[in-house]
DNA sequence: GCCTTGCAGTGTACGCCGTACATTACGGCG
DNA sequence: CGCCGTAATGTACGGCGTACACTGCAAGGC
């Protein structure tokens, strides 16, 4: 879309970001309700149902109505993912409290996975990253500050944290992707594969791929989408985590224990 | 979108992907024609403008007239998918033929890289992983092959594989939100930053946030978004790789020379 | 050489989308 | 009671994927 925004409407985005809300009108509809419309039908239907006329009609309200509370779509979703990152690290318990940055980090990690598990639609939102709402504020510093004073430069700490987000991400992404497959086809993955699976063999018949034929079978013998993306999720945690490890020690690290946390 | 494929569609797509295309009609076109004009067109605008419109007017050809050479759009994308599949590992020089499997991941990933770059749309596809073409399988089978025998289990394998590659695409991700975020909004970074820290600032007068205050001064020193992406896929790299040397050799290690290659 | 016939290609139409723009009608104030 | 600002609405535009009825061309039978 060629929605070029200029700066004050760009600084007014910001506002509505942060709870400068127009007053409710005469229909008594809120911005708040109408974030609350979007989340509900996102979760349940996904962003792409997502349209201005169905949470219009939600709300009992024409489609054009929500234009005088929200300037677009694109700021309605701003605030759609705002409002849901809210969820995050509320139990001040979570996250901040742990004894070492393992410990964090995969609190960190758990957090963001349920997140997108809870609503998937995330995953569909462009720029993510460039969202500067208050409660993504609160979430970066909260992931920041499990990482500082572990002996992380600045630069390495936000490129640990955002490999770890993307691993999170990545992993969520294909559970989606295997659990929507199912439910959209109609189909198990076995009754799908039992269809697929002949064709398939005949069409390969003259290459062979010795080394993902094996890796396949492994895994078709214990084979369960959800589960799979689920363990995929858990070592590439382990993975990155490990990795931050090497990168705090130096390589030729003497084999002292785990550092701890603050 | 409730596009419920029936068992002989999903064979016939599957057939279609491995190269059964029907004879080209009378108009000439060409189903490699069509994924071609689909290509070129999504690496110029993107995926959402890459409509059966478009791809029919630049083949000077009647929107409806792809249907007779492709199910689907859905079926046209996986075409395209497999098709710039076909641009890895070409020389077959790359990947396979390295010294060890450190430099054989290390290609993987910048093969990767440099094909999400090349066409960013790919991050838009749903279903990348589940896509059984012929150049995806080439391309799944060459970089198992690069994990294979180095000391992991199949399943292992398989999901350290899964989590490099969600590494490179998160990354790949985050470059395409700076690098389209300024397009489209006319802005660089600086112009966009002039704009919105001020109010910014206000808004966040409040609250204070230590450590990503400081994390964000650090960065913006240096700021540069393409180069902050590369940078965060470099770390994003070392740390899994880092962290499958771990996997490979038990946490208490002996500090023995790193393992050869398959 | 003509006619038939099957299918490649087309045009139209439907139901969606975001939203610009002109219009209506309502609540609060004088 | 009447005015007026503005919240809410209705209509419309240009886009999308594609179902479906149609046309017109090329190849095969006589």
């Amino acid at each position: 879309m060629g929605t070029e925004k200029t700066a004050p409407q760009l600084v007014h985005s910001l506002y509505l970001l942060w709870g400068h809300h127009p007053r409710p009108g005469r229909s008594g509809i809120s911005v708040t309700q109408i974030v609350q419309a979007g989340v509900d039908l996102a979760d349940a239907q996904g962003l792409e149902a997502t349209s201005m006329r169905k949470i219009g009609e939600q709300l009992g309200v024409s489609p054009m109505a929500l234009y005088t509370h929200v300037p677009s779509k694109e700021d309605l979703v701003a605030l759609m993912v705002d409002s849901v990152y809210g969820e995050l690290y509320s139990d001040k318990a979570n996250a901040t409290n742990t004894r070492t940055w393992r410990d964090g980090l995969q609190q960190v990690a758990m957090c963001n996975w349920g997140l997108l598990i809870r609503h998937p639609w995330l995953l569909d939102v462009y720029d993510l990253r460039s969202l500067l709402g208050p409660n993504a504020s609160r979430k970066y510093e909260t992931e920041l500050k499990v990482l500082d004073g572990i002996g992380l430069s600045d630069l390495d700490m936000e490129a640990s944290l955002t490999t770890l987000l993307n691993v999170v991400q990545g992993a969520a992404r294909d559970q989606r992707s295997d659990f929507e497959s199912e439910n959209r086809s109609g189909l198990t993955d076995t009754e799908w594969w039992a269809i697929v699976a002949p064709a398939l063999e005949h069409l390969m018949s003259e290459n062979d791929y010795p080394v993902s034929d094996r890796v396949g079978s492994t895994l078709g013998e214990l084979f369960d989408a959800a589960r799979d993306s689920q363990r995929s999720f858990h070592t590439g945690l382990e993975l990155v985590l490990a990795g931050i490890e090497a990168l705090i020690r130096p390589p030729d690290g003497s084999p002292a224990s785990p550092p701890s946390a603050s």
